[in-house]
DNA sequence: GCAATTCTCTGACTAGAGTCAGAGAATGGA
DNA sequence: TCCATTCTCTGACTCTAGTCAGAGAATTGC
């Protein structure tokens, strides 16, 4: 790897721990601890502890600690899901909400105490650079992982993209028609806990896998999620023993099919009479 | 403040502490603590006691702990400084220096584990935008300080800026001819400890302010920081009582000319007989 | 209905990070 | 010379953050 970016990727860290670390550790916390701020944030209008551990990253006494704690200050209530009684539900008090906007305040003071010594000109490139550094961190956070069509986060995942088409298709989308998909597996990439990206495969013959439904989350646009997933959806049609990927695609989706022209998809003649599909794709695995 | 702006820096705080700061966390220490490998870091090639601590902001109680265990640990060695044997001089052991690359690549496979998950183009993206962040918080961790002339930062300033002017100057410079100025007060602007620009002043009648010497460091060129000494300066005058600023320069600084019209310097006959100077220029304060 | 599993909690730890109040040696200024 | 100051060190603390091993309640699968 190139060691002038090694080195700029240093620079960077060294500076940004200095001074944004150290303003969080000094005025992001107040009086609380800053794990407990954190989890006074995370829970918001409620949370079951169990994807309050995940977004967190706690030990569970650990967790149960903090809430004690933040309990015995009058902030939070632990009350059993009534829907299964071993999972418990932290919910804010009108203290808490009182707290969790004084956090938020502080948390803007922070912003505005780096944005404040520049002039107008500077605030507008550091914020420009930040979005970009921003969403090229976040990239590299994306994990793509094959699941069954039935996962939550496949059916979340074609649900968006039945909406996107909706509203992209010009001579609109019915989900129902396509509803019942004979995918085999669907790739989901996720941030964190959140789905921002799928595609789905099946293997209407032996040999040949077929690409259904990539979607990719408005917020993640632009950074390369769908080659990404297209590169992962071929491995794993190879795994298969699969030597082809077809696919179809309606005229409206312009930058989905300059991807597929650019990732080594050739147009063939139609094999399928999907009812919106206008171009047929196919691509040899070598 | 624009409350996009903030709330952009708030989603670059988040994201950044997330990705970068767990990695350092998790990868940078090794075995040692964080606090002990970033104390082995600075040492470098020998710091006293008193500028560790500077850097680090660390209590001194704390950092004599640190430097024990690196010491039991064979890393480092303390030894009185022999021109004052009240102050204390860390040292490198060669089993500290090995650990310093040690940790010197652990540092870089950070970096290469942020930059890995993209794409060239991604990578030069995510680089470019870092240089942009970094410089600009930077800008914001200066601090200007009104000094006395003979203090060593501002010493050693006036030294850096003659010799950027020999350098500059199409008949060449002599700082012994100015060497013994006038100056009453110099303003410093240091990154951290370090001193990285400047501007002198004086009052050569009652009510008119003298500006000399301003400089800045290369590193710290394009980001404003010659006009917010301009700034300081004007308001200490201000404070001082006086009605105006006058300046004499050499038509080689067209930066700084450019500067000096922009903020409302205007040109006015010879006012001395300086011999490096082209133009001479006057502010009215109001 | 019973066993395995899931979920949360408590108690008992550890390590890192840092503060604070002196003690004691060396130095500098009047 | 002597007193104030500077500099480092030690001891005695505190707090945060986190780990680990169970205990006990609720739920699910068979």
């Amino acid at each position: 790897m190139d060691s002038d970016m090694v080195a700029e990727v240093r620079r960077f860290n060294r500076t940004v721990t200095q001074r944004v670390g150290a303003l969080n550790d000094h005025y992001l916390g107040g009086d609380r601890s800053l794990g407990a701020s954190r989890l006074l944030w995370e829970i918001g209008d409620g949370r079951d502890l169990r994807s309050l551990r995940g977004t967190l990253g706690l030990d569970s006494g650990y967790l149960s600690r903090l809430l004690r704690s933040l309990e015995a200050d009058g902030l939070v209530t632990v009350e059993a899901d009534p829907a299964d009684r071993r999972v418990r539900v932290a919910r804010l008090t009108a203290a808490g909400k009182t707290e969790r906007s004084a956090l938020d305040r502080r948390s803007d003071g922070i912003a505005e105490m780096i944005l404040a010594p520049l002039t107008e000109r500077q605030r507008e490139r550091l914020v420009a650079a930040m979005a970009d550094v921003e969403r090229l961190l976040r990239v590299g956070m994306v994990e793509v992982e094959a699941v069954d069509p039935d996962h939550p986060d496949a059916r979340y995942c074609v649900q968006a993209y039945f909406k996107d088409l909706a509203v992209l298709f010009e001579d609109g989308f019915d989900g129902d028609v396509v509803l019942a998909p004979d995918m085999e597996t669907v790739l989901v990439a996720r941030l964190g806990e959140e789905p921002i990206g799928c595609v789905g495969m099946y293997e209407p013959e032996p040999g040949v896998c077929e690409m259904k439904r990539m979607w990719v989350h408005d917020s993640a646009r632009g950074l390369g999620l769908g080659r990404r997933l297209l590169v992962e959806l071929e491995t794993l049609a190879r795994q298969r023993g699969a030597t082809s990927i077809r696919l179809e695609t309606n005229r409206s989706l312009t930058s989905a099919i300059a991807l597929y022209r650019s990732s080594g998809f050739e147009e063939v003649p139609p094999f399928n009479a999907e009812p919106h599909a206008h171009h047929w794709f196919r691509k040899q695995l070598t």
